[in-house]
DNA sequence: CACCACCCCTGGACGC
DNA sequence: TGCGTCCAGGGGTGGT
């Protein structure tokens, strides 16, 4: 499930292959997972009737994707990833749980007779093909739907709407903001870590590992962290994202980057996903809770902080 | 503000 | 083999 580091690797094994490159067509053949924001007026997330995301119109949708625009840029911020025209227009995307971006083609290299399409890549549930000047072409793919793509009209556009709710960077925030987000909510530290808007980047996983190497329980009150402990958590994010990207993110199941290739940082974890099984530092068996409505691991020993119920 | 249930959605695991 | 059921999860929403 991409979180900031598995969207970090696809921003940049996308980007090695795709910038500079124009689009010259595109194709999308599922309109729904497309938010228009300069439709409706009223925000990337307008819906028509129950549950409906709001289309734009044809010809403007391809046009809002970057159909004629030069490949500029490749940004992101937290999980969130965004394609930057020449011209200024920009594309975010969120690939949700299980959202992929690939690039296709047209190496000589393809293999042939593998599952799926070219090279590989699973050609189901493929919503929306960018068709690139050099004959290769970038498939999004999200099979669960809870990723989409969001257009904007400037770059700007993007940062101070979409991108302004969110909080800092996990790789960027300071000590100091942390602490300060931290400081003023009575929820639960791993409740607190998984807000966007405290932090951008952080998901099921990497808190699980932060928390552990940290050594702070799930279910502390995150307004009792310490400046100190604060420091110690941003120093331990940005290692271990760090890590992870430099291992091109963790697969649990369909992760692969923009090359289609997994990850391997899953062989690393200590704390995700080992309920049940000794910690590594004190041997004694993982708990196995329920944290802001997710699944949770921790050392009931080593991680302190959580606060007695009754 | 904070918490909760619920919704979106598919596929994989598991029981029968 | 083929069902049914449960579960995973980010994030939005609406109710308490």
């Amino acid at each position: 499930m991409p979180e900031l580091p598995e969207v970090e690797t696809v921003r940049r094994t996308l980007g090695e292959r795709v910038l500079g490159r124009q689009v010259v067509g595109v194709r999308v053949s599922r309109p729904g997972v497309v938010y228009a924001l300069n439709e409706g007026g009223r925000g990337p997330s307008r819906r028509i009737g129950k549950n409906r995301r709001r289309p734009a119109g044809e010809v403007t949708l391809r046009r809002a994707l970057l159909e004629g625009e030069r490949l500029a840029r490749a940004d992101r911020h937290g999980k969130q990833l965004a394609l930057i025209g020449g011209g200024g227009l920009g594309v975010c995307v969120h690939l949700g749980m299980s959202g992929s971006l690939c690039v296709v083609g047209p190496s000589p290299a393809t293999p042939s007779g593998e599952p799926g399409g070219p090279g590989g890549v699973k050609a189901d549930h493929v919503h929306v093909v960018w068709q690139l000047d050099d004959g290769a072409e970038v498939w999004f793919r999200d099979p669960r739907r809870f990723g989409g793509l969001w257009t904007f009209e400037s770059e700007a556009q993007l940062r101070q709407t979409r991108w302004a709710k969110l909080g800092h960077d996990a790789l960027a925030i300071t000590p100091g903001r942390l602490h300060a987000g931290l400081s003023r909510t009575q929820r639960d530290l791993k409740t607190a870590l998984l807000d966007q808007q405290l932090v951008a980047g952080l998901g099921n996983i990497y808190v699980d590992e932060l928390l552990y190497t940290t050594r702070l329980h799930p279910q502390k009150i995150a307004a009792t962290v310490t400046k100190a402990q604060s420091g110690r958590l941003v120093r331990a994010m940005r290692r271990i994202l760090g890590n992870a990207i430099a291992a091109g993110g963790s697969t649990l199941r369909d992760y692969v980057d923009a090359t289609n290739q997994a990850g391997g940082y899953q062989t690393r974890f200590k704390a995700y996903g080992r309920a049940g099984q000794p910690c590594g530092r004190c041997g004694r068996a993982m708990e196995s809770l329920i944290v802001a409505g997710r699944s949770t691991s921790a050392c009931p020993a080593c991680q302190r902080g959580a606060t007695p119920i009754g």
